[in-house]
DNA sequence: TATCTACATTTTACATGTAGAATTGCAAGC
DNA sequence: GCTTGCAATTCTACATGTAAAATGTAGATA
């Protein structure tokens, strides 16, 4: 009732950005989770500005918001470069994940879409096409398709926020892991359990799916990055 | 290799950034965190940097690094405004919070510092010393130490990152709540429960002790805003 | 040869310029 | 009364300028 308000109405769907700088932080971001720009390998300004053919100003204004996102860390007044993800950094985003993606994992089996289910299978059954064909990318987008779905469908906006921001820095990792033989079946695997669970709108179930599979995903991390360590990771009091 | 050839490595204490835009995001924060700068409130870029003395470059940057911890937000091509949370978005800070923060609690009970108890109980007198002063400031630097000492004590740098953001945010919503009569005594009696927890070094209990005392808060905050269903805030007259 | 120093180059951080879009102010029209 | 039209103004987004600092490199010195 009190719509007598004469602010902005949103009843157009807000003409594309064709903004400069998007394009560019969209452009710097597929490079880096490409592999084209390595992790370490310095972002100069001039020289990007240069070989896009755009100024200064919008490159700056892309490498700060990459800052900001995690993928390209500043240090004082030298610069700013590709992130560098070492075994420990790894293991924390992986812990980090476990208890807020499991939740929103258990939010989306139990208030999530109606298709959501069968959004996920279809994202699953191109994922499995991209193992079949050893295609690596498209192995890496189905699998971000999946876990940013389901970060949607927990109808959270914070826990969205949070898991875009995690997932795409444990991309960055992921890179030099996943070759590994019988892991992406492993994950397929396991993924399909937590389709299983959301189906049944099983939030205890779906939760613990997830953990699971992110659980798995850490060991195998941690046993590539760390061939000779057999350490067992913090299965214990987990809950 | 990796070696360190006879390289500096690091005696002196690097010395301070000394750059504009860091302290222009400092100042815009703690003007927005201070209700300084209301939610809604446009951020200028011209007549900040003519308010600030500097020039228009700094406070871009300081704005689009605001915006990139939700403090702010960007509407296409009509600039930027300090960030609006109503009840929707405050409930889904607080359901963010819940596992991820009760997570921390776990891990700073279970492998935090051996003093942490102590400087916990330090900052807790602090917050009941500034309860029975009336001094609303203290009480909320107070509460920000506390959750923020338990963030940090948990060794997991990830999950620092992520709750300083969401606490901010926190922040922001916080200030027209926690006023009403009984909700400070009840957060520090709350809060006693997670230190003696941790001090326990009962992981288990102090991330029970956590969560119940983030839903206390979240039904304060609903309870607060609800019963005047005034979704958006700041609706009066502001200027 | 190894180390230091001086110079050239690059880069960051901030300042300033500017076209085009959006907002605002204000008056005419219904 | 409430729109509508249009000029004036403001602001965003991008481009460019520049001092100080950092880096790289060659030459000098031991």
């Amino acid at each position: 009732m009190t719509n007598r308000a004469k602010t902005t109405d949103d009843p157009l769907p807000t003409i594309g950005p064709a903004r400069v700088v998007d394009e560019t932080v969209a452009a710097l971001r597929q490079a880096i989770l490409s592999g084209d720009l390595r992790p370490g390998q310095k972002l100069s300004v001039p020289a990007l500005a240069l070989r896009m053919g755009i100024s200064r100003s919008p490159v700056r204004e892309a490498v700060l918001a990459l800052t900001a996102e995690g993928l390209a860390v500043e240090s004082r007044r030298r610069g700013v470069v590709v992130t560098e993800l070492g075994l420990k950094e790894t293991d924390a985003i992986h812990e980090a994940r476990g208890p807020l993606e499991g939740f929103a994992t258990r939010l989306a089996a139990e208030r999530g879409p109606a298709d959501l289910g069968e959004r996920l299978d279809a994202i699953l059954a191109e994922q499995a096409e991209a193992v079949a064909a050893g295609d690596e990318d498209k192995y890496f987008r189905t699998n971000a398709a999946f876990h940013s779905a389901i970060a949607a469908a927990c109808d959270n906006a914070e826990i969205y926020r949070l898991l875009v921001s995690l997932e795409g820095r444990m991309a960055l990792a992921l890179r030099q892991v996943a070759a590994r033989p019988g892991h992406r079946e492993s994950g397929i695997e396991e993924h399909r359990k937590v389709v299983a669970a959301i189906k049944a709108r099983d939030g205890s179930g779906a939760e613990a799916a997830m953990r699971a599979h992110l659980a798995a995903t850490r060991q195998r991390v941690v046993s590539t990055l760390h061939p000779d360590d057999r350490m067992t990771v913090g299965s214990g009091a987990a809950e």
